[in-house]
DNA sequence: CTTTAAACGAGACGGTACGTCGTGTCTTGCC
DNA sequence: GGCAAGACACGACGTACCGTCTCGTTTAAAG
């Protein structure tokens, strides 16, 4: 997750020298998301950040390569705060989890960042990695785990394909991810109670139909 | 779609003074793309983009305000590409915008600007308007033009709420062009028959499920 | 002397494009001695002449190459300010001259920077003739004119072997320049009346010695 | 000459803790005059001489107190090693010290550093005490010596007058070094064997001139 | 022997300046 | 007036050193 040394992490990381600050470390992410809330993201600057956080640009440097890594980083931070509580059906857990996503792309450090570094990952293979190691792989999960519940109340079959599970539930992510995203950002119309039972229900169906 | 006095653009625009180059113009936006695909979003200037048309910063500074519009109308002219012919059936029409769609996404220069223009205007409304206007509401049109071929075909019924009627378009048109485009820029993996197939049967079941 | 598309400078410089500001030059090389003057050779920066003259640093650079560079005019302007009226007598005139120049070596911009450059240039042959083109070669000009109205006067004779005359030349300057340089600088004593009149009478009989 | 608890230096300045290395001093005053061959003044750096000593760079400023003070320690090595036997005769051993100055100035180390750390003196009193103390005073030795040697040969007479005396050889050290730095240093010349009998030769007569 | 305290290597740290690049504006002279 | 050329003020870039600091380790003399 870090520039250079990183891997290992904490105790062995290297025997020798000063040790990096971990203050350091959360007053920069911090500081990034307070940036990107103020500035956005083409006009946060390192050099801006750093100030923020209280730290030399060195630093910063240090710990990550550039404004992409850095960005990637502090938002990951928030993406891991989305929670998936049992609502009772799968209904109810696709409209709640569609709602907590929508909240998120609310909030303008998101807003902004998200599509930026999407934008550049499609020059750069290392940040494109970063990026789904750090964002989308782990926010998979929720998807995983709502199907799971609804498997265990029987509103879906066990898939014994493991391979087409895997398939359908990458779909069903996109799906949802994008929709929201397009609805939010690019159509940028609100992501309200109706739209949100609209597209919901629109998904049950195809979600029903297909497992027919 | 221009900067200053543009509107009715050419002929009579201005009645003094040397007329505005058409083939600027052109050049121009043709030099965007290029720089685009060579450079990607991030590393493209304007500087570049003067050099490559063979045209003074000016002349560039004096059509759009900056580097956000000039990448806007650049990539509209991409879309404006994308047609729809009647394939027989809803279903079929369906694949063949989704994956028309995906091919679009598949060139470097519509990749990198799309998601980063739409990044941009997260903090710009000047810019959500012109790329509402320029790219996404003339889109929507492929989304009407085959709803409105499955209605004749029997496929889907007529609605008689006209507001109604619209909200399923916007969605329809947000959950195709938003699960396309996470698809292949965030979860960066390849829209291919299958995967298209899938979709397809997803969004058919889905339709038909809500509209019954 | 400039960087650049100086040589012919002036009228036919380039025919195309924004002329290069006459203003902004003397205002950096103003700005520039004064930069010598509060903060000496190594805390003068260039942007904080670039800052004190009013102009962006790219100015400074696309005139000049670096520190060095940008110096060496700047005290080459105070160097050019240096005149030897006729004072009567060979002697009379020598002990001017070293008035004059220890005169010039108390303003704290030539103390500071003259070291520097000369210190500067034992590694950049570039530089060593830009000191010398603009500096040691335009000052030669004091020793020859002591010499030839020394000649005038009959004070001392004409030399008939040319190249003989320019290395006893070069010498004299050596020995005025170094030695008053030295005192004011190295040993860093005064150089006052006592101390002119003395190495005056040193130099006289030298001459005249030498001379026989 | 160190920095911190030097003075009484050596063995009973700090009674407890580890004492000082004297390997490491020799270590980085080599280094130092190695870096100052192969970089010149103003690229040496305290991190790269630390690296050549093989030595932290806490330790380079436990002794000294930034680049000016070690690098005078450092050329005031090359200094002391300038001798003055008895060549039977004044001119003669001018001409002997003047040729061994000349060639210690040939050394990039000495050239490059000696004017640096000069002109940085002219901001920096205790800088210039220090050089006064560690290379100037002790080379006027040379000077002095070869006085008495020319009065105990009887070619210059006993002065009487203390201060006068002392004067004279501040003079006769201004001129000569003065005049062959300059000569090496700032016109950039050879100090060859013909220069150096000519400028002997007016040395002599001056000094006869004057003493009479 | 231990203790004790400074010296030492390594390297992170907050700063400052570097020299370059991009932006958007301006000033020329030619069309 | 449009236009090419290029200078300009501004501000961010990423790097290099500065001199200081914080670690863990080593080393000699005092107890």
């Amino acid at each position: 997750m870090r520039h250079a040394r990183s891997g290992t992490s904490g105790s062995a990381s290297g025997r020798t020298g000063r040790p990096r600050s971990a203050e350091a470390d959360a007053a920069i992410l911090a500081a990034t998301r307070d940036a990107l809330c103020e500035l956005g993201w083409s006009k946060l600057t390192m050099g801006d950040v750093s100030a923020r956080a209280g730290v030399a640009k060195t630093t910063l440097y240090r710990r990550w390569a550039g404004k992409n890594e850095l960005v990637v980083d502090a938002v990951a931070e928030l993406f891991d705060t989305l929670e998936l509580p049992d609502r009772g059906s799968l209904e109810a857990d696709v409209e709640y989890v569609v709602l907590q996503f929508a909240e998120l792309l609310r909030r303008p450090e998101a807003r902004t960042a998200l599509m930026a570094v999407v934008a550049e990952s499609t020059r750069d293979d290392a940040l494109r990695d970063r990026i789904r190691s750090a964002i989308v792989d782990r926010q998979k999960r929720l998807v995983v785990l709502g199907r799971e519940r609804a498997q265990a109340r029987g509103e879906l079959p066990y898939e014994a394909d493991e391979e087409l599970a895997c398939r359908t539930t990458d779909l069903i992510f996109d799906v949802i991810a994008g929709t929201v995203v397009h609805r939010a950002l690019v159509s940028a119309e609100p992501v309200d109670q109706l739209w949100v039972a609209t597209f919901t229900a629109l998904l049950m169906h195809g979600l029903q139909g297909s497992a027919a």
